[in-house]
DNA sequence: TAAGTATATTATAATAACTACTATGTACTA
DNA sequence: TAGTACATAGTAGTTATTATAATATACTTA
């Protein structure tokens, strides 16, 4: 072997989930999984133009619901623009530059008492996201550079 | 007087936040202070067919940005469907319900650690929101019943 | 208090991000 | 190696919002 870090085997997570193998999922999942990153409907589509230039957008969307519903991957909407997809299946929240659009991520170190607030307004928390909103360090030199 | 709790100055809380006061402006602000919840853009509309037949739905986007631009108002974005607009000027966050699809707000007991992280990224903190997916009491009782 | 002007409103068109529909194609099953 | 249930492609439709431009009006100032 040339390398020690193996490469997920994409047909074989798909089949786990009880998904068909077809190479638009093949592709779409391998590059969410390489690429790790946050990324976009859109920009899944742009990318896949080389690789498989008859992949119809409605193919990456429900390719992209399949894939989250399954919970191979993660869907983010802030509510500015599109949603994003994200192979990071670890709980974490995140950040998104209002300079640059990036989106970051985080882990928080201690959860917050959300189960004390929803029990006493008898509400079931399925699922809690933070979102921050901000500058990132990289837009902060900018700004200082600027100046 | 034949009541105490005070009517608020719509035409004077405009002017005081530099906004001219027009007959829209001052329906859409007054509905939404009076109402408390939290109303879409086309709620906002339908609801105004009464009182003024006239009005436009870019009138309403525009007054709605130009009231959430002067701090007077708050836009919740949560991804799913339209913006809601909120007259809790209050810092607190939100609970919608999966089943009913109801906004509910909550008040943080202890802030989260967020700053600690920030700082360790580097990240400029301008807001944070904490939104909570999951299902209200009401929907639970109503799920109870139906088994 | 009557222009004058900057701003607001209206109506319509345009856009972004999906979602629905349906004919065609294909991955898995037995 | 079919048969079939499911997936894909292409197109049309929807929703929420933004842009444009002509008209109207709130506030200023003489
Ligand atoms: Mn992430
Ligand atoms: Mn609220
Ligand atoms: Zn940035
Ligand atoms: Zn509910």
């Amino acid at each position: 072997m040339d390398h020690d870090i193996k490469e997920p085997d994409i047909p074989e997570i798909l089949k786990s989930v009880g998904l068909r193998v077809t190479p638009q999922r093949d592709a779409i999942l391998r590059h969410i999984i390489d690429r790790k990153g946050h990324m976009s409907a859109d920009q899944i589509y742009r990318f896949m133009q080389g690789s498989l230039p008859n992949l119809s957008v409605s193919t990456v969307y429900n390719t992209l619901k399949s894939l989250s519903d399954a919970g191979l991957i993660r869907e983010i909407k802030f509510g500015d623009g599109a949603s994003l997809f994200d192979a990071n299946r670890e709980p974490h929240h995140h950040m998104v530059c209002t300079v640059c659009k990036e989106l970051f991520d985080f882990y928080l170190l201690a959860t917050p008492d959300l189960t004390q607030i929803a029990q006493q307004v008898h509400f079931h928390i399925e699922e809690y996201h933070i979102q921050v909103k901000g500058i990132c360090d990289a837009c902060q030199r900018r700004m200082i550079d600027v100046k």
